[in-house]
DNA sequence: ACTCCACGTTTACAGTTGTAAACTCAATTT
DNA sequence: AAATTGAGTTTACAACTGTAAACGTGGAGT
């Protein structure tokens, strides 16, 4: 039941997929093809692919079970979302991400528990931050440095 | 010079291009690939195409400058960050996004300034904060709801 | 005026992704 | 035992991406 790390991505579509999966813990595939067909306009067969293709890039672990299979995640979801988070933050200018991140905040519904922990984090963070964060979209030689 | 909506998205390898004229605040062809050579292994080829598809898809505007043009930004950087951070967020279970904030802005460097921003954001959120955000991973009306 | 250069455009091509039908068998039903 | 069902696998196919070469043409240099 160890979660391991995962190479290839996890694309957009592969995430309903797993979202059920996670949350479940574990499933078989006409549970799985259920619930997303009522979330979805996808055709069964469309689910069967992606849970294929998963299973082949190691993101859905199989059991037997009679005639069929259980699936189960290898990957962790939390971790999954730490990668797909970090991915995209690291494509954008290092000097942006602060203002990105008070947007997504702002814009995101957030438990108090949740809001607590992040002014606590932040609140330690704050002793040892940089007064400011260069961008870093140009080489570090260029004339106008932005 | 009013940027734009972006109706498609900018890809990856686009990202790097945006970057470029976003900092600069607009540049010729040669800036651009002279720039994105020097931080990839790109060929000069491809940073033409790339520069051509945002043209085409509007993220790129363009001024006739005698025999070249000038690139500039049709879509303002922060509002395409916000976009592609939202975007990722919403891909992800509603329970979980606080634990992956609380990750991302651990792993992030960010300024004193933002970070206060950010605390104060997170401070006045607080008083109208739900006690717990539900997974939304499942249809609403699932027997085992999460 | 002729040549060459370089800028933007066209074409190329394999891999990924979204979307889905068709097919193969083992198991269940009659 | 034959027919049916349904789970997983194969095949399909267009659009999008990353990566790049080839091409056409209007100026720059001679």
């Amino acid at each position: 039941m160890a979660t391991t790390e995962l190479t290839a991505t996890i694309t957009d579509a592969e995430w309903r997929v797993m979202r059920i999966v996670w949350t479940l813990g574990q499933a078989d595939s006409h549970t799985i093809i259920d619930l997303l067909v009522r979330q979805h306009d996808w055709k069964p067969a469309t689910i069967k692919t992606l849970i294929g293709r998963l299973v082949k890039k190691g993101a859905l672990g199989t059991t037997k079970d009679g005639r069929q299979y259980i699936y189960h995640p290898l990957i962790a979801e939390q971790a999954a979302m730490d990668t797909a988070l970090a991915t995209e933050l690291n494509q954008m200018c290092a000097m942006c991400r602060g203002k990105a991140f008070v947007h997504a905040i702002d814009e995101t519904e957030l438990s108090q528990d949740d809001i607590q922990t992040l002014i606590s984090h932040l609140q330690k963070k704050l002793t040892t931050a940089p007064t400011a964060v260069s961008c870093d979209c140009l080489p570090a030689d260029y004339e106008g440095s932005c």
